[in-house]
DNA sequence: AGGCCTGAACTTACCTTGTACGATATGGCG
DNA sequence: CGCCATATCGTACAAGGTAAGTTCAGGCCT
């Protein structure tokens, strides 16, 4: 039989790496990361799951080319800062640079976890730590700092934190204060934290507190014991 | 045909959900949490896939079990510590039974992402936490700031932190120098940074620098950072 | 023009893994 | 001695990654 659809289908748009790397962050974005699969990106391209293995070794290549692309629009985003970072400066640099970072994070949620499980870090994402560390030299940092520095911020360099600790999204507070009765026994300090804090940050972005302030809270606390370090050593 | 192996085979100890648990936990450390599938897991146990569904749920169910058995050896370990942790003691007391839980998760490297990816915080980890809060208390901590501790150490208050940062685990040092000038023009700092520190460690938990030692400067730089705050407020 | 190569997409099929469903074995109890 | 709950097993299917071979169109060479 001659071509599927009759003598001549519309062109269609050729695939290329490229192509399938962004529709896979389409899907990711569109209906989560674990719907990424690949028979729903070939579907997504218009095309057979078979065809994408053209333009990508593996699954695991369509992951990581995911990270290239979001670590390339941080990248992209990050590049247009234009603020001074010599000196005390140094400070303010880095944490608008991350928290721009942080803004991408956040319009692709899912994208930590596929950051973290990279077996080897990838070209775009070693970009951007240069580029960081280059804002710290220009702090006065050393080397040794500045390499002790990537370490203490680990994740949170890039704009992310994993929570740990969103203790069961909270419910409502009809029922969750009777729970709140129960536990007090077992867990007295937590219980004491929940119900005092419990009130605070009534439209947060995440569960029951603010992960945006808890955040920086953190990126501070970093960065200010680093400041006091810069000179110093 | 009678029991498969004769009328009579070994008693064969019956299963349970706790030698479920135990036995996932074992292939994991054995084999790795990537060949932990409920197969291999019957195997471990010498019974067959199905039967394993009469004590858990479903795969999430196991590893959501695996969590809470690690952090029972991470509980029971820091049990017995007995420390002082009245007013400045605090830190120290902090510090130690994160070091302490952060041994358990040396032993059993695969653990961290296995408790990044449970959906809610297990009990047995809440328990940690409780205890960890009742600690910062111990020191004059408001709830507030406790709260805000929490938040900032993350999953370093487990004793593990997520490597977002370990280049291409350095290969030999011959290599590595020759590749390091062929990148020097694209990432300056990244490679000047490389070139000082690599002496530095020669034994080093992980690749080409210290994870121990990193672990602690970043826990340090927190717990300074968050005593420095504890009275202030 | 006709044959041929090659890049790109497709078809089929296999393997692994989780798990639903129903059958089976076993031990205690009326 | 028959019955039933408990625990285990066997079969089978669906989803997903991917290997192998196939088709097809467009360009190049003779």
């Amino acid at each position: 039989m001659a071509t599927r659809n009759g003598p001549r289908t519309e062109p269609r748009t050729p695939l290329s790496r490229d192509r399938v790397l962004r529709a896979a962050v389409k899907v990711a974005d569109e209906s989560g990361i674990e719907s990424l699969t690949m028979r729903r990106l070939a579907e997504e391209l218009g095309a057979e799951a078979m065809s994408l293995y053209y333009h990508v070794a593996k699954k695991e290549d369509v992951l990581d080319g995911i990270v290239d692309v979001i670590a390339g629009e941080i990248n992209e985003a990050v590049g247009r800062i234009d603020v001074p970072s010599q000196g005390a400066a140094w400070k303010t640099a880095v944490r608008q640079r991350i928290l721009t970072a942080r803004q991408i994070f956040l319009r692709h949620p899912w994208a930590p976890r596929v950051f973290e499980t990279r077996a080897d870090v990838r070209p775009a994402v070693v970009q951007y730590f240069d580029a960081l560390i280059g804002l710290m030299r220009d702090g006065g940092f050393s080397y040794d700092l500045a390499h002790h520095a990537l370490h203490a911020l680990g994740s949170r360099a890039l704009g992310f934190t994993q929570e740990m600790f969103d203790p069961g999204d909270g419910a409502g507070d009809d029922e969750s204060a009777a729970m709140l009765d129960a536990m007090a026994e077992q867990l007295p300090h937590l219980v004491g934290m929940l119900r005092e804090i419990a009130h605070d940050d009534p439209d947060s972005t995440l569960g029951w507190c603010d992960d945006q302030t808890e955040f920086e809270f953190g990126l501070d606390l970093i960065l200010d014991g680093l400041d006091r370090m810069r000179e110093t050593a």
